[in-house]
DNA sequence: CAGTAATTGCACTTCCATTGCATTGATTTT
DNA sequence: AAAATCAATGCAATGGAAGTGCAATTACTG
């Protein structure tokens, strides 16, 4: 079991209190966050720092992307081990059209979609919109 | 055979010359159009009238609206008798990464997606990255 | 033709994402 | 330890796309 500090060194980011604290915040929610939800979480600290910290565990493959359509960026962690650049490692999202969060389906892989002769698959997007276990009541 | 005009009146749309060049635009293309592409097209033209026109469009179910992940809107002409609010209607798209053309496969109906227990599935958005035929050279 | 209703154009706004630059802070070198 | 160097942070500003209020214009109705 690695700490926060080793991973980020792992990864070539230098450890400082900003960047631990956002992990740990992304850590701990279950949820895809926005920009936003960072700032509003982290309201001392200036919005381009948030931005900028995030952007960086983005290009170390610590977060990763999503696009749920809202039209609002969301990010969430990466587990650990996965390689969000290669196709055979994604997983679906859930949007809830009733409370509007995001969650990843890590276990739910995107199934090997076809395509027509010519065109050559490399990455897939794929969101399911619908109503979330905690509002569907069961 | 209807024309472009029977068609709009049948969807209770006002036949207007913008209008019509406008869905004449949409149909001679064979890929998904930004706003920006279609003011491009239409210079004398103000940008809310397209606007406008184009979620009229949408909302009468004539244009289906695209996220292909880059960030920007991207509309389409329905395919005849689609309905795309059912869920089963729907088609997948196609991003080309070289050429950064989106192209709706209508043949490519969105395989059912299994989610897990308690989360109820209403609609679903696919977008496959890759290269296109065009532009694999094949 | 007059009256009414919808469409169009212009101006303005909002929201999110992104960048330039100065400042602060940390690390390395002498 | 001080100087030099490089990265991280904060502030201000920008850009792009989406959306809205209102007045002017155009199309439809009787
Ligand atoms: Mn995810
Ligand atoms: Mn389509
Ligand atoms: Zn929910
Ligand atoms: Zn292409």
């Amino acid at each position: 079991m690695q700490t926060i500090e080793e991973l980020l060194e792992s990864k070539n980011i230098r450890v400082t209190a900003m960047r631990l604290l956002i992990y740990k915040f992304l850590a701990e929610k279950q949820i895809a966050v926005t920009l936003s939800d960072i700032e509003n979480a982290f309201e001392k600290a200036d919005r381009t720092t948030l931005y900028r910290t995030v952007k960086t565990f983005e290009e170390k493959d610590i977060v990763h992307q999503i696009d749920d359509g809202t039209g609002i960026t969301k990010y969430a962690l990466c587990e650990k081990g996965c390689n969000c650049e290669l196709e055979t490692d994604l997983h679906l999202h859930f949007h809830c059209n009733n409370c509007n969060e995001t969650v990843c389906l890590t276990e739910h892989k995107i199934p090997q979609i076809k395509v027509p002769d010519g065109f050559v698959s490399e990455n897939v997007n794929l969101v399911v919109k619908g109503i979330c276990d905690k509002c569907s009541g069961q």
